[in-house]
DNA sequence: AATGAATGAGACTTCATTCAT
DNA sequence: GATGAATGAAGTCTCATTCAT
């Protein structure tokens, strides 16, 4: 074998490596689309590749099932969540609940399409990571580094994060409907509530 | 016809409608299991006649499908939950949002097999009035019922019912995985996140 | 036993195969009704059950399925009809075609809902005495009785009366979407065609 | 993509179709036997798949359900009945009743299997266009282009064309049972009964 | 790597028939 | 004799997955 070919080698390589990371990025995008439009259970792997305009085979070169790329799709856009957050919440001073909500509606909301479907879904995949664990663990490590830890005492902090976590879910659930409040509204609205509760009124006797 | 033979006629339809009801009884209880089980979307109408130790016909003439049935039990427990957190409400001086999460997750654990599969699969299932609904419903006429209205004014009653649901919720499907803390534990955690909100710290700059 | 207790044996067993006899009327009726409005094959056990207002076990007490019912309802009509046609025939001076198919005709009119049913579904049911044979045998009698046999030399009787059959039946089936014309017309076209035959120019060239 | 490629691809699909097509046909020969056999409602989708040696979701790539798989086939033979008799019908110097009856005949018996089963089940079938009335129209056709039209006055042409199928169809229905006698003699048959009609002493009174 | 025809397990549903009352 | 709840065989249809090309 001559350098010649050694270079074309490469170079089929190359192209054959590019033409199959751009149909499984068409897969992808075609599935997040079916998602998010009939739902896990209804969307159909014909329906993916047929979005995806490629045969239905291909699909199988690809992912291994349905559950594989729900989860390929959700994994994805955690990551990029986790990523964007984490450097949203350094470029302050500190890491604060503030900051940390502010961004997770804001991205959330960018990707509303896939977080409601993945919010509405997640029990219904099997292997899925819930898209409540990441949220809660994110909110965990915030709880961690609070600066006086006795405040948080007597707290159960997994549970409390779950609560917290249920607020900003539902908050991002309502956006399955309707897009508004846009993000940083809904920031506030959830801030507010997280930050003084409810008024003492409602708790209390009216007499 | 003589009285013999109609007393005789109403003694055998009570005993086919005494049948029948059981078997619709039996029928629902199997489905309760299999659907907290297995989940609304892989339960089949054979996994629930098998565990009722009905005929697969046997369904059908008291359900029309697998919605149905759902809906059925959904309905029964949310309409007993109503009632109950309503009677148990109302015993009491003032409305007050302490004695309705109290009472609701009194409930919500004594039935958290459904409950859990209820919020998880609530989406999946067409013509399910979504359980948040009913929750956040119940919430909204706690809310109304503020004696000092102005306390509330400047949230959005809707959107602040639904967070307050996604509290709520989250403690219930808690509950799917573990069974710890029981309900007054968890009413108490919940209360005390919607009563003060979190500890200010976790807000601010912590220089 | 006394003579009281035994008439009133006879009695109640009158009264039984009195309202036996009652209920499998109903159930004739019903069957006719509703294979008229249905069609063999779509027609239910429960569908004539429930037009004949009795339970559906009540059905296997007079018949043991569906054929049997069909075909009993078809055999009593065609009892009739060959009765109704012998007589009407006899009380003329000889048997003729002329006076058989007017007399056919009029009794299919006036049973034409299940005669329609009983043509178009005939061959779906598995041991009807298919309606043809009972016409076809009927003319072959009248064409046994032909005053000179020689006349019919050469035909194959028993296909010509398969043949002739077929533009009785088809005459009675055109009743199936119309009510015109009435028997007497439509036995007049049917005769016109059997005695004369087409127009011999719609066999012959036309130059 | 280059010449070599594209060619490659071509064959591929070429081969794809050519699988499909062959299965197609299997298909449809498989269900000409089943219905023959069974008539249209007894057979059964496996019943076909398996007489066509093929897996049962096969059928449903090439038919919607069973009514089109029947549809289709009756479709077919009628689209060749048509265009053959009206070529052989062309192919004389004049249309008449001869020519077309023994040019129907000739098909039918050629296709008898598929002919009965039509006959006997085309009301049971939703969408069928009715063989009937393919055959009425196609005699219509004739009846119009009768050289001397004043010949069939007073006649109802439509009721006509009708009963004549009649006799058409109980002749191709005889086929259902027995093979005897052939196409040429079946067709004299009845054009001998359509041409002259019968014995006038069928008609009259015997003294 | 891509294709798409074929596969068949499995889910749903109907309905003739039985049988305890 | 009448009833109707229950039965389960049998049929329809879908869709994830395989595999020859």
């Amino acid at each position: 074998m001559n350098e010649d070919s050694k270079t074309e080698l490469t170079i089929r390589q190359h192209r054959g490596a590019r033409r199959r990371a751009k149909t499984r990025a068409d897969l992808l995008a075609a599935a997040r689309k079916v998602f998010a439009k009939k739902g896990y259970h209804d969307a159909s792997i014909l329906d993916i590749t047929e979005a995806a305009d490629v045969g239905v085979g291909t699909f199988y070169l690809h992912f291994a099932d349905k559950d594989e790329a729900f989860n390929t799709l959700i994994d994805e856009v955690f990551h990029i969540l986790e990523e964007q957050v984490i450097t949203e919440v350094r470029s302050h001073e500190a890491i604060t609940l503030t900051v940390t909500v502010h961004s997770i509606f804001r991205h959330a909301y960018a990707q509303r399409d896939l977080f409601s479907i993945a919010l509405a879904s997640g029990a219904q995949v099997s292997r899925t990571i819930r898209v409540e664990d990441t949220i809660a663990g994110g909110l965990i490590r915030v709880f961690e580094q609070v600066p006086q830890p006795e405040d948080l005492q007597g707290y159960d902090i997994q549970l409390l994060a779950r609560l917290v976590t249920g607020v900003i879910a539902q908050g991002i659930i309502w956006w399955f409907d309707q897009d508004e409040p846009g993000p940083e509204e809904m920031a506030n609205n959830v801030l507010a509530l997280l930050a003084h509760g409810l008024p003492a009124s409602l708790f209390t006797h009216n007499n």
